[in-house]
DNA sequence: GTGAAAGCGCTAACAC
DNA sequence: GTGTTAGCGCTTTCAC
């Protein structure tokens, strides 16, 4: 906790024998014409016996610049949170240093971690899909760019997916494999991005088929076990209504069905499709291959992170950022439903493309 | 970049007449008896009127205490690394703000980025698989926990898996399942634990089989895409060195060969059994489930920032920490060798246990 | 060219 | 109880 004697520039100046101005001077490379080769070789030279560094906690209070950038996400378990933290490591590029705040979805950062975070010289902050208190609490405190969600609450510029376009290919591609009783297993907070994956679904079903969801409305933690538990529980209820296609709110609750279908022995897609959203770099490559609407996190992060750093050069931000693109993605595990007499048909079970 | 004009502590003690030690005493909590409940209301309700929060940076400066743990890791877009930050975050507990490195896993990370992290306030260090140049680069500026390979440059505590265990049980099993001639697909960088996978089987094939890995030796990036190119480049030369079975340094680029192996037609485990390193989360969702030998990058996140935690904290570094289990899980990847007469006799395809 | 000195915003002795 | 006063380590005018 307490760090060891540090060398400090006076140390540095005293074994150069000059001021820790020009100490400050030539480390900083502002000793254009200002400082003589010979002095200017001395410091160096004392730097490197010393193994002086300047200490940036004194440098950004002397200067009042923050070079830290803050990401809050919920769950870095989840790929599309990691793939997510990856893009905004991208577009921040050299310069800025990333502090991640791991923030527990359902419950808002306490407070203490928070403060820590503006703690440590965080000049902007990239917030996924927060909460409105939260989106409240970070207001004024520094520039802030949601992710995932409009901030209607204090309007910070935001970046998010056209979700209507991915959900709308994803109802017409299972209605038009001849699927009319749907489920949809929901992610359990109520974040905006589930809300709209799901109610755009729905109005669609409704338009095309006279119906929304059919069976239990199944919400879980975003989680493969979690998803896995539940639609155990769950698939004796969805088969008794009739359902042959489930769509899941994340590629990760698919996950979780699809194991639970193995273990059950529920046939994939011979028995029931299998749809979601994300397109998580390992569904390509589950048994079988998911059928999902790509949603590219890592882009998402890195367009965050490039509007996070024109707003804090203190570029007017225009709050219309374009949404980044929602399609959908078929694979495997979506197939036309078994007729209701011949129990499993052909049922091209998996293969991948 | 600039900070807008921050509220100090003085103007909240102009605003509540009273002097600035006063303010840094109640905001502290540091107020038991040593202030009257009248000046402390006045000092809370001025704090609360201003919006006043201590900046932390000047906080840090003043105590000398640095509240900062820096994270090194190679890439996030690879489970393990972010099941591995996971891990970190909770293993370091409220009270520390957690600053990220995201290193080629090639380069070192340049000096820039390595100065910026130390300048946010950092106290400790935890380096995933530093090469030798990192760790003594790293050496001296802050206390340095190194993950997943020892740290003998320096002796910094390090904590890591019995990978040994781990290693000899898959073979064990590749050779109890009747496969002489196994393949092996490389990460291609030289990291102490991919070193130790491979030879450790190696190792063992040798004194059961009188023989090591057999076929092209293929090393490529931990990235699906890149496993994928690189199976399909092999396979015939696997195939025609009479391969039966593959292994790879990691999940991820198992997952790659499952990929092409679909595409190419090869039948897992069938024609050819694979198994892998990591037991990702997704690797019992794959098509077929992976026979992967279990390392769990939470726990080692976890332990490793514990022990950070207690050597910033002054605690004694025992060097010899105890590592962390391996132990495989069999799942539907690996089957016995098809017999040379009979192409595919039953090979329980897939299947979950 | 180089140094002196005044902060940056806060904490922590030590007076009063 | 509360205020005064030094710093923490650095940057940055402004003299010399």
């Amino acid at each position: 906790m307490r760090t060891a004697k540090r060398i400090t520039a006076a140390d540095v100046a005293r074994l150069a024998r000059v001021s820790t101005a020009t100490v400050s001077l030539i480390v900083n490379g502002k000793a254009d014409g200002r400082v003589s080769a010979g002095t200017r070789a001395r410091v160096l030279a004392a730097v490197d016996e010393l193994g002086y560094r300047v200490d940036a906690v004194a440098r950004e209070l002397a200067t009042g610049r923050r070079h830290g950038v803050g990401l809050i996400v919920p769950d870095l378990a989840n790929p599309y949170f990691s793939q997510l933290t990856q893009g905004v490591a991208a577009g921040l590029g050299g310069g800025h240093r990333l502090s991640l705040i791991i923030a527990d979805p359902v419950r808002d950062p306490d407070p203490g971690s928070l403060d820590r975070l503006l703690a440590g010289g965080v000049a902007g902050i990239l917030a996924e899909a927060p909460a409105a208190d939260l989106i409240r609490e970070l207001d004024g405190r520094a520039p802030v760019v949601v992710l995932d969600r409009p901030s209607p609450e204090a309007d910070h510029p935001y970046v998010g997916f056209a979700l209507d376009d991915g959900a709308l290919a994803l109802a017409d591609h299972l209605l038009g494999l001849g699927h009319t009783r749907i489920g949809y297993l929901d992610a359990d907070i109520g974040a905006p991005t589930f809300e709209v994956r799901r109610a755009r679904m729905e109005r669609r079903l409704r338009e095309a088929a006279g119906h929304g969801f059919t069976g239990p409305a199944v919400r879980c933690r975003t989680d493969i076990d979690a998803a896995a538990e539940a639609f155990a529980a769950r698939w004796d209820a969805w088969r008794a209504a009739g359902v042959t296609a489930l769509v899941c709110a994340a590629d990760v609750h698919a996950y979780g069905v699809l194991r639970a279908a193995g273990r059950l022995g529920v046939a994939v897609p011979g028995e029931l499709s299998v749809a979601a959203f994300d397109d998580l770099p390992f569904s390509a490559v589950t048994g079988p291959p998911l059928t999902t609407v790509r949603l590219s996190a890592f882009d998402l992060g890195f367009r965050a992170a490039e509007l996070l750093v024109g707003v804090m050069g203190g570029r007017p931000m225009d709050a219309a950022v374009p949404l980044l693109p929602a399609t959908l993605r078929v694979r495997g595990s979506t197939a036309p439903p078994a007729g209701p007499s011949e129990p499993r048909p052909g049922a091209g079970a998996g293969g991948a493309r």
